[in-house]
RNA sequence: GCACUCGUAGCUCAGUUGGAUAGAGCGCCGGACUUCGAAUCCGUAGGUCGCAGGUUCAAUUCCUGCCGGGUGUACCA
């Protein structure tokens, strides 16, 4: 809720209540009901008067009029202009105090940091790649959405957990054990141990399905690990430390990091303790050999605990990672930042959890996204992340080449910052729940001269011309406004200008609706309008520094509140800011 | 079969939680660089909101049933 709108609500409210006594709508309720109209022009908020209408036994139109005559009448509300429209009451700000207002907040440090999860502890499992496969696409959408989701309930005041859940366990281990005892080279594997890990698991998989024994061969191995014979383990760690070292070099590139990475291993030793006690609980059963707990009036498929085997399974270890969260974090919530393809094994979970009697099993959510389309692991179509970014990166090179006034160390520094920008928000500019295919234009969209649109590059673009407007004005007049007064507004009374001020004033309701949805893409899209905003007004026509100083400074206090607005969105999304590009 | 999910302009997507004439971007076409960065901006065209019912003053939005795509559906993760 806007600032705005609470200012609005009040006055309305009391007409309303003088109109109809009985009537019991609280400001709260009427700063709710009020929205923006059709076109700018109509006003800042509109009150539809349906609501009212049953009460009054009177048309919605007969109402708007009826209120906007008594609102116009009243000095105090604060109105520059009311007006009825049909149903509608049109209301207009006085420009002055609310461009002041919202400028002024825009300015003040604090800016984007809201107090709403102070005391308050939320941890977030993302990421959370497999060990012993390279680092594809795929994992970007678990990144991006997790670290923006980490990053956005920092600034709302949150503490935050990152997790990364590393795919360091489970029977995919002894398949690759397998592989790697029957085709495995030392050679190949100190030369590039990922290419070569992922080369091994996809021949495996081939071979497998003319040749099944291989799959127990592989179920073999990992029973080994699990049951901790050396030979099993000195792979298992072998292979982990030459991923993980992949992996850290792109967290780094990514602007991406954890507070802890407990892969699924680290909690082998508390998995007899955890089937334990889910037996005591009395929920579980022998079905078929294995051990489950059945959830048919849920109408979900049993969850196995125990394998007919032996061994165990992830959703023993997503149990017994849960439990152990809680009671290292006593969390307010935590999310699991995983496709939706996962959607059935996380009911399965939290239901397990809910029936072994744990109070906060509810505060677990599943945050998934949609899947990038074409590509697999197993058939070997995977595109690995690092391609895509140096990809990207030598198309912003391209561009740059003509440039001047770059130094070499400038020119790396920002191809690698568009390239991330580009990618990181082309992924976040959607709804995550969306699929998308896998496109190299599509992904690499934006870097290309010529190319326009709604992209991460148009945005650092934009980011950089506000941020040479700073500059200029500085060298002319000294230091940037901290704070704007009312008086000193007139400059900003235009349509451009209003429309920035009230996307600006919109920004923590921006903020905390993205937390409620759990949805980047909310910060994505209103970046989008902002930086389309001052496109707009930027090339009207109106100059932003002239020899005028006090519209000149008026305006440069719009532009560093702007400019600010943009830089902390982008860096929430995980989308750098150069200074120049 | 069942569950989840998506279906809005040629394409990619919004739609403020039920409100005014359903909006952007891309692409097409046409414009704007001798003043702050053209990786930009402005304009034109483009719609039975998958289909059919229902709820009410009002449905793209809520309910039911279909149609179509995607993903799942016990010993992979």
């Amino acid at each position: 809720m806007s600032d705005s709108k609470q200012l609005a609500a009040a006055p309305i409210r009391a007409a309303i209540a003088e109109l109809d006594p009985s009537q019991t709508l609280s400001v709260d309720e009427v700063a709710a009901l009020l929205a923006a109209p059709p076109k700018p022009e109509l006003g800042d908020f509109a009150f539809p008067c349906f609501l009212l209408a049953r009460a009054l036994k009177q048309a919605p139109p007969a109402i708007a009029a009826k209120l906007a005559e008594q609102l116009a009448a009243d000095p105090n509300t604060g109105f520059a202009a009311v007006s009825a429209l049909g149903p509608y009451i049109n209301l207009k700000l006085d420009p002055a105090a609310r461009t002041a207002r919202v400028v002024s907040a825009a300015l003040d440090p604090a800016w984007g940091a809201l107090p709403d999860g102070s005391g308050k502890t939320i941890g977030i499992d993302y990421s959370s790649p497999n060990i012993a496969k390279p680092f594809g696409i795929g994992h970007l959408r678990s990144t991006a959405i997790g670290q923006a989701l980490a990053n956005l309930h920092r600034t709302l005041g949150y503490r935050v957990v990152a997790i990364n859940h590393l795919g360091d366990w489970g029977t995919q281990f002894g398949k690759l054990m397998a592989a790697f005892e029957r085709w495995g080279n030392e050679e190949a594997l100190l030369d590039d141990p990922i290419q070569h890990l992922y080369d091994l698991y996809v021949r495996f998989h081939e071979e497998a399905k003319a040749n099944p024994a291989l799959d127990d061969e592989g179920r073999g191995w990992f029973r080994r690990l699990e049951q901790g014979d050396p030979a099993a383990h000195a792979y298992w760690e072998r292979f982990r430390a030459l991923s993980l070292r992949e992996f850290h070099r792109i967290y780094e590139r990514l602007g991406v990091s954890f507070d802890h990475e407990w892969g699924e291993a680290y909690y082998n030793n508390m998995l007899a303790a955890l089937v334990d006690d889910v037996k005591a609980s009395g929920i579980t059963e022998e079905s078929e050999g294995a051990l489950v707990v059945k959830l048919d009036d849920l109408g979900l498929p049993p969850c196995l605990i125990i394998k007919s085997d032996g061994a165990t399974l992830y959703s023993t270890r997503d149990l017994a990672a849960a439990r152990y969260r809680y009671e290292q974090l006593g969390f307010e919530k935590f999310l699991y930042v995983v496709g939706h393809a996962q959607a059935v094994h996380f009911k399965q979970v939290f239901a397990v959890l809910d029936r072994m009697g744990y109070p906060w099993a509810d505060r677990c959510i599943h945050v998934p996204f949609g899947m990038i389309l074409g590509i697999s692991t197993r058939k070997g179509t995977l595109v690995f992340l690092e391609d895509i970014l140096n990809r990207g990166k030598e198309l912003v090179r391209e561009i740059m080449a003509d440039r001047e006034g770059f130094t070499d160390a400038e020119r790396e520094q920002v191809s690698e910052q568009v390239s991330i920008g580009a990618i990181v928000f082309y992924d976040l500019s959607r709804g995550r729940i969306k699929d998308y295919p896998f496109e190299w234009d599509a992904i690499l969209r934006g870097l290309r001269p010529g190319e326009h649109g709604p992209t991460g590059p148009y945005l650092q673009y934009t980011h950089v011309r506000l941020r040479a407007l700073e500059e200029k004005f500085a060298e002319k007049f000294g230091a940037l406004p901290e704070a704007l007064s009312g008086e000193a507004t007139e400059a900003l009374h235009t349509a451009d200008c209003a429309h920035l001020v009230a996307l600006l004033e919109r920004y923590p309701a921006t903020l905390r609706q993205a937390a409620s949805e759990l949805e980047p893409a909310v910060i994505s899209r209103f970046l989008l309008e902002l930086a389309e905003g001052f496109n707009t007004f930027y090339s009207s026509g109106t100059r932003v520094l002239s020899d005028d100083e006090a519209a000149t400074r008026a305006r440069i206090a719009l532009v560093v509140a702007v400019r600010r607005t943009l830089a902390h969105g982008l860096t929430l999304l995980g989308v750098p800011c150069p200074a120049r590009m």
